[in-house]
DNA sequence: CCCTCGTGATTGCACGATCAACGACTTCGG
DNA sequence: CCGAAGTCGTTGATCGTGCAATCACGAGGG
């Protein structure tokens, strides 16, 4: 059937389930746009840099297979191989061969990666925690946490390419 | 002092704040694509120029000032511009000169931007739904809306430029 | 052994976003 | 009434990302 209204059937979102999308939207782009301009002015890293560093420092011997970071951080394959240079150009990490499959390769944390994550730490946890982390309590948290676990799965189709 | 493991201080993320941090960033992420793709596929349309729509839809006479537009959705005042030309090149909505400040400008649904996002939105809220809000009761998107309105508002000096 | 198919990573291209600079206009103070 | 300062929107340069195509390699079947 044709609709002309503006208030098409049970298709509209009510007044809270609109909060809670477009406020998803807007905190997150809002959220990065302060961390990423102060980790710039501070330390000349970008958040998704940091990620990749963060998640390098995590991993068994501070390396990780290129497709394994991309679908981690949730970039295409091109993605990461450019920030994967970037990060390399400026001697945060390396690019390893692997030995079990010569097709692939690994990033891998350089020492000075190393202190350059450490030194970004700081200021980057600092403003996550002012920015976020400090307006819930530990049970919100969970909360939040919990939300995202139940969402993700759903999504596992997305981070192809 | 200088730091030199790996863990510096009382500046570590718990487990939980990791979660609920790292959470944020991938599920927002991977919503965004995936919406996207339905979108684009099924419309020709982007969830950003859905949201632009979207908005001046529930405007007054169905149109906005370009700035507010951009603030709204956080976007540079540039990248609106670019956006609006891209929508008003596809006929979905107009520039409206402003007469109380003549630099000022509309951007102004058409009618066909009006079906345009009738149509979209059956399937854009179908898809906002079944990945994002039914995975959650009603009380827990009032926790997260909350969440987004404690977040925001210290965030009100990023969206300069 | 070879041939085909699937996968890992990189590259060319197109697109979308920001920043800086600009022109047009409004606002405010002499 | 005029000039300085600020705001609104646009444009050019540049950057980061995704898609599609490509190359190198591994895996499985004649």
């Amino acid at each position: 059937m044709a609709i002309t209204t503006s208030r098409p059937a049970g298709h509209q979102l009510d007044a809270r389930e609109l909060r809670a999308w477009r406020g998803l939207l807007r905190a997150h782009t809002a959220l990065v746009k302060a961390l990423d301009a102060e980790l710039e002015a501070a330390h000349g890293l970008q958040v998704s840099s940091y990620e990749v560093l963060g998640y390098l420092a995590d991993a068994e011997d501070q390396r990780m297979r290129m497709c394994d970071l991309a679908s981690t951080i949730l970039l295409s394959r091109s993605g990461l191989t450019r920030l994967v240079d970037r990060l390399a150009r400026d001697g945060l990490l390396e690019r390893v061969a692997c030995s079990d499959d010569a097709r692939g390769a690994f990033a891998k944390l350089t020492p000075a990666g190393r202190e350059k994550l450490q030194a970004a730490r700081e200021t980057h946890l600092a403003g996550v925690r002012a920015l976020f982390l400090d307006r819930f309590t530990p049970a919100e948290l969970d909360t939040l946490a919990q939300a995202w676990e139940r969402v993700l799965p759903g999504l596992g189709g997305c981070c192809k390419t």
